[in-house]
RNA sequence: GGGUCGCUAGCUCAAUUGGCAGAGCUGCGGACUUUUAAUCCGUAGGUUGUGGGUUCGAGUCCCACGCGACCCA
């Protein structure tokens, strides 16, 4: 075909779609005149621009568009020409337009690739034929998507371009996008995360690096023997953690089922079985507040590890956490979006709950510690006390208020209270505490361990209790996990269990709020 | 759950004491063959979140509701 000719007609034909297909396309055309006028201006002519291509027998979504080269392969191959050059090369390159500079005879675009990659294209009235350049500059807006054939070649300015002998519209956008220069609103870009993510380059990036640290997670853990399985989200009992679930109903069934509030039951069923290695990442459903560090889906990691203990899965989890800062910065040193730096590297603090409480308060607490004195610290420190707690919650409600936050290095918090950890096993020779830590790392919970508690006698009374505990002290409505604990009574080995948020890795890698590290986070609908 | 602030054109934001709802970008029309958020000229675009109330007159004051942000429990 002529370059002159400009439009890519022998693609486009190609292009169309089968004349059925055809019919089914324009059944959504006949709006109302009244439905069109209501729509803002914008929307009205990108949809009469879109009529215009269909009544001119040009498709405005191309089943495809035979690229030669990804805007990144061009930038690549030409990254150093100097201005004004003519490579006599010819690609075919695709992208959406998001600038435009058009002149009378000579027009600017800037494309843009999905992996952010950008490249200018040219069209002359010289080399695509006036009326080529016309359609373009009365068809393409911003938004859009188009393909360009042509020749590589700096502008004088030494801008990379593809100079047109064809293009064509290979999708073509219905809604303006937003001001480019301005920010989005929060809530327009957890709404409209496709906009979110069109129009900022940080908002791709973001998917793609928790990509890199979920994969970074799996790689560590196949190393190392770990098999990765996935178990119930639908559970007809909910366990393995205190959290309000959603309830939903099996209509099959007739039974009402909870979306899980943790996978812990079933991958200690597997342990049991001999997967003794075991991981599993996938989701947890929580029915409880939303804010900038809840939400009510998140993603966790669970491992257990047969003949390890809390010492063998803190160490684990540290690399765990290093090797995903070495993806995500290529270093330990974690560098956020507001600038600020933390280092991973080196050995983690370890203390234990009750010695750091100890030093916050200036006074030497223990298990043995009286209920009645732990009330008058807190009062002391104007900490709300619920009359039902224990000795042991208070506890650790004092540690939460008094140190947690201040965690900015990373800490292994170890050898919590029996009282608040009924899946725990009993230290090895604290009393009154169990072989528990909690990971802080700037001052939030990052992930928990545990020596696990493979006793199926204890682990019965423990369950017990919280079920009276949780049912109200009813027997009756106690609900008692009976099959994990029949698992439990044919032998679960010594095993060490890790539970790791992955938003909040992601949270404690970049800075973000837990709204940005989620692609699509729960919101109220419109 | 409580408090504070916000919601105005497609987007980001103005609007004095209660007195004609505006700007930039985007869009539309025109000019322009080397632009980089192109530039220049012209022009269109509004149920001021929703519903009530006060007032001669409400984006502005009052009440309720919706949505959101922040702080607190």
């Amino acid at each position: 075909m002529p370059a002159g000719e400009g439009r890519l007609v022998t693609l486009s034909v190609a292009c169309h779609r089968p004349s059925e297909q055809r019919v089914a396309v324009s059944t959504d055309e006949p709006r109302s005149a009244d439905e069109q006028d209501e729509l803002p201006e914008q929307m009205r002519v990108r949809r009469e621009k879109r009529a215009k291509m269909l009544s001119d027998g040009v498709e405005p979504y191309l089943l495809g568009f035979p690229r030669t080269a990804t805007l990144a392969e061009v930038r690549d191959k030409y990254g150093e020409l100097p201005p004004d050059t003519a490579t006599g090369d010819t690609v075919a390159v695709a992208g959406r337009v998001i600038f435009v500079r058009n002149t009378g005879k000579l027009c600017f675009a800037t494309l843009r690739a999905g992996d952010g990659t950008e490249l200018q294209a040219m069209l002359s009235a010289a080399e695509v034929g006036k009326e080529s350049l016309d359609e373009w500059k009365r068809l393409v807006d911003l938004g859009d998507h188009v393909g360009i054939e042509g020749e590589v070649i700096t502008s004088r300015r030494g801008e990379l371009s593809v100079f047109a002998q064809r293009w064509q519209i290979t999708s073509k956008a219905l809604r303006p996008l937003p001001v480019a220069h301005k920010p989005m609103s929060e809530e327009a870009r957890v709404r409209q995360r496709y906009v979110d993510l069109i129009m900022r380059p940080q908002a791709r990036q973001t998917v793609r690096t928790r990509a890199n640290v979920v994969r970074s997670l799996r790689d560590t853990l196949h190393e190392r023997g770990f098999v990765e399985v996935e178990t119930p989200m639908l559970q007809p009992l909910h366990g393995g953690a205190t959290a309000r679930p959603f309830v939903t109903h099996s209509n099959a069934l007739d039974i009402d089922l909870y979306l899980r509030i943790a996978p812990e039951l079933y991958l200690k069923r597997a342990a049991v079985g001999g997967i003794e290695k075991v991981f599993e990442i996938n989701r947890n459903f929580r029915n409880e507040g939303v804010d900038s560090s809840h939400s009510p889906e998140f993603a966790m990691l669970e491992f257990y590890e047969a003949y390890g203990n809390y010492d063998t899965v803190a160490d684990l989890t540290q690399e765990l956490v290093v090797r995903a800062a070495l993806a995500v910065h290529g270093s330990t040193m974690v560098t956020h979006q507001d600038g600020s730096q933390f280092d991973l590297g080196g050995e983690w603090r370890r203390v234990s709950m009750y010695g750091a409480l100890s030093d916050a308060l200036g006074e030497e607490v223990t298990p043995a510690t009286e209920h009645a004195k732990l009330v008058t610290y807190a009062q002391a420190h104007e900490i709300a006390v619920d009359p039902a707690w224990g000795a042991g919650k208070l506890a650790e409600e004092l540690f939460d208020e008094l140190v947690a936050d201040r965690l900015v290095e990373p800490t292994f918090v170890r050898d919590y209270p029996v009282e608040t950890s009924p899946l725990v096993r009993p230290h090895r020779s604290i009393p009154g505490v169990v072989e528990k830590w909690d990971l802080y790392v700037q001052g939030f919970e990052l992930g928990t361990g545990y020596s696990e508690l493979v006793d199926p006698v204890v682990q019965r009374e423990r369950l017990t209790a919280q079920s009276l505990l949780a049912a109200g002290g009813d027997a009756e409505a106690m609900q008692l996990d009976e099959d994990f604990l029949r698992a439990l009574e044919y032998g679960m080995p010594p095993t060490g269990g890790v539970g790791m948020g992955i938003d909040r890795l992601l949270m404690a890698l970049t800075g973000l709020g837990i709204r940005e590290t989620i692609l699509f986070p729960l919101v109220r609908p419109e």
